[in-house]
DNA sequence: CGGTACGCCTGAAGGC
DNA sequence: TGCCTTCAGGCGTACC
């Protein structure tokens, strides 16, 4: 479901839980989760009073005023739901059958945050030290909402891969997902199967410039909704709306008319339009095109 | 080691 | 109507 201005958009809603300390968090079907977000691992949260809530790429973190930090991924089909707990009163667990954990905070600040994830590809993991937190972090690529010109070309020089395939590499760039991959090579007009490391400066540069603008407009419109995400606060986006090649295979280019086309991309669907987007002509395509 | 294929899940949509 | 197939915003793992 959700990818960086997604997440940006559930974060922010979530601004009412700091100063709120955490009183239970608790697992619907603890069968269901992996281990890491099982009940037993998940206690040592308990007590934590929230700073704030941090997001790196598609995650999020819960941030005590202390060690503790509660990592939270959304996966396909995650959202969260924030309320307060005078609204769960007498309905402890929102009715939904895919409802999956909640956390309850104290009576001062009463709020009651709760998972629903359909598809069950979420998960919660808690870190008990600053240390272990951020080595966690390490696996990721920097942002892609602040990604700078520089740092992009030293990124994308590393590897030969299809640049959608490196795109959606969150250990290179964090954040991007298929929807805002395909958007972010369109608008630079950059080839999907272009290998990362043979696209040429002013390519880069269109891509940073790119990535930064999709991301923050797609933030002011409150995200992509394009089946069932939502924010904290229940509300759906609007981004979806401006896509320009995004679910629109067969349909004409919104900038020269040509049929845009559907393939396969590192095992993702992919839509890019042939005009805007050639400037293909390596080798590597040649073979690609002759399977 | 870098890169690709697959599996994990459910639900919506489309073909017959 | 209903059954079947395909596909979906992500990511960890097995395997080449």
């Amino acid at each position: 479901m959700p990818e960086l201005p997604e997440v940006e958009c559930v974060r922010r809603s979530l601004a009412a839980l700091e100063g709120a300390s955490i009183v239970s968090v608790e697992v619907a079907r603890p069968e269901f989760v992996s281990a890491e977000t099982r009940p037993d691992r998940l206690r040592p949260m308990i007590g934590a009073i929230v700073d704030r809530i941090d997001r790196h790429g598609k995650e999020l973190a819960l941030i005590e005023r202390g060690p503790r930090r509660l990592r939270i991924r959304l996966g396909m089909t995650g959202r969260l739901l924030l309320r307060p707990l005078s609204e769960a009163k007498g309905r402890p667990w929102i009715p939904h059958e895919h409802v999956r954990w909640r956390v309850e905070t104290d009576d001062g600040r009463a709020w009651i945050l709760s998972s629903v994830d359909p598809r069950r590809f979420g998960d919660l993991k808690v870190f008990t030290s600053e240390s272990a937190f951020d080595a966690d972090r390490a696996r990721l690529g920097p942002d892609a909402l602040s990604i700078d010109a520089r740092t992009l070309r030293r990124r994308l020089a590393t590897t030969r891969r299809a640049i959608k395939a490196t795109l959606l590499d969150q250990s290179v760039l964090a954040g991007v997902g298929n929807i805002y991959a395909d958007e972010a090579l369109f608008a630079a007009r950059v080839h999907p199967r272009w290998p990362a490391d043979a696209i040429d400066r002013g390519g880069v540069v269109r891509l940073g410039i790119a990535l930064r603008r999709l991301l923050r407009r797609a933030i002011e419109d409150g995200g992509s909704t394009i089946r069932d995400y939502r924010n904290g606060r229940g509300e759906s986006g609007a981004a979806q709306l401006w896509h320009q090649v995004y679910g629109r295979a067969g349909s004409p280019c919104r900038r020269c008319r040509s049929e845009l086309l559907r393939d396969c991309v590192a095992q993702r669907t992919t839509v890019w339009c042939p005009h805007c987007q050639q400037v293909i002509h390596t080798d590597v395509e040649r073979r690609h095109q002759s399977r």
